[in-house]
DNA sequence: AAATGAACCTGTTTGC
DNA sequence: TGCAAACAGGTTCATT
């Protein structure tokens, strides 16, 4: 589910309800996620600092050493609900707070996955270890992009969603920035001139921060911690769109098979 | 090196 | 109406 923008919309959400707070207890209901759970004893007592994001991992750092890292796979999110409420629908894990609330994390795929990594060993960890720039970072650069597509025999659209490369991108923001920039995803990525690699790499910070701003995309699942859906999927201009006029020149937005996955795009301006 | 497919799971939508 | 197939936002692993 969640690309860049909805785990940064969730980060931003649950701040201000984990800011400063001890976790009393946390424990998980018993069926597996995506990777074994940690040892939930080692976060039992520990003072919450920040929740930072990298890529579309969420790092709850704790006074102490170390961080719960978690990544939300395909329909994970994180409610914050009255520590008296009961387990909530599709519930995996719940981290009881200092002030009668707690944190939980629903995910009815279980797609998602959480570790604790030590500070010594994060950087080195291999979920982190080979991860490319963060897009609406200054390390994330035109020629950075354009360095890496130089004879790349990979389509775009793959090249863009490679984490090596830049983060965060997944199916739907890389098909809006494709279309926003005028290239087909199908196109090999070391054939893309310079021109439209640079905007590419505008259209990706654009559309991404302007997702942001929209509370992300809610096509089914996504929440935000407060319940709310985001608003960013009534701005989409080709993603799920199949058969319907493109809003730049009328023509039929089509649907193809790309990896695996659906690629949507405008026969007429992404050449 | 790079492309393809399968795997991990469940729920919803689509088509016959 | 009922049932099976296809499909869904991510990542990793194995196979061509």
């Amino acid at each position: 589910m969640p690309e860049l923008p909805e785990v940064e919309v969730t980060r931003r959400g649950l701040m201000p309800h984990v800011f400063g707070r001890h976790i009393l207890h946390a424990r998980d209901h018993g069926q597996a996620l995506r990777y074994p759970y940690p040892d939930w004893r080692i976060l039992q007592g520990r003072k919450i600092l920040d929740i930072q994001r990298r890529a579309k991992y969420l790092l709850f750092c704790l006074e102490g050493d170390g961080r719960l890292v978690c990544h939300l796979g395909m329909t994970g999110q994180f409610r914050c609900l009255p520590s008296n409420e009961e387990v909530a629908q599709h519930e995996q894990v719940c981290l009881h707070l200092d002030d009668g609330w707690s944190l939980r994390y629903c995910d009815v795929r279980r797609f998602g996955y959480m570790a604790f990594i030590s500070e010594s060993a994060f950087s080195s960890h291999p979920w982190f270890s080979h991860l490319g720039p963060e897009p609406l970072s200054d390390a994330f650069t035109p020629s950075w992009l354009i360095r890496c597509c130089r004879g790349r025999r990979c389509s775009i659209k793959h090249l863009v969603m490679d984490t090596r490369i830049v983060v965060g991108v997944g199916n739907i923001y890389a098909s809006e920035a494709l279309f926003r920039s005028g290239i087909h995803p199908a196109r090999k990525a070391g054939d893309v001139g310079s021109e439209a690699l640079i905007r590419l790499h505008a259209a990706l910070r654009e559309v991404l921060a302007e997702a942001i701003r929209a509370g992300g995309s809610t096509i089914r699942d996504f929440r935000r911690s407060d319940g709310r859906p985001g608003y960013f999927s009534h701005a989409f201009r080709v993603y799920g769109r199949e058969g319907e006029p493109c809003v730049e020149c009328g023509g039929v937005i089509q649907r193809f098979k790309q990896d695996g996955r659906s690629s949507f795009f405008c026969p007429s301006c992404q050449t």
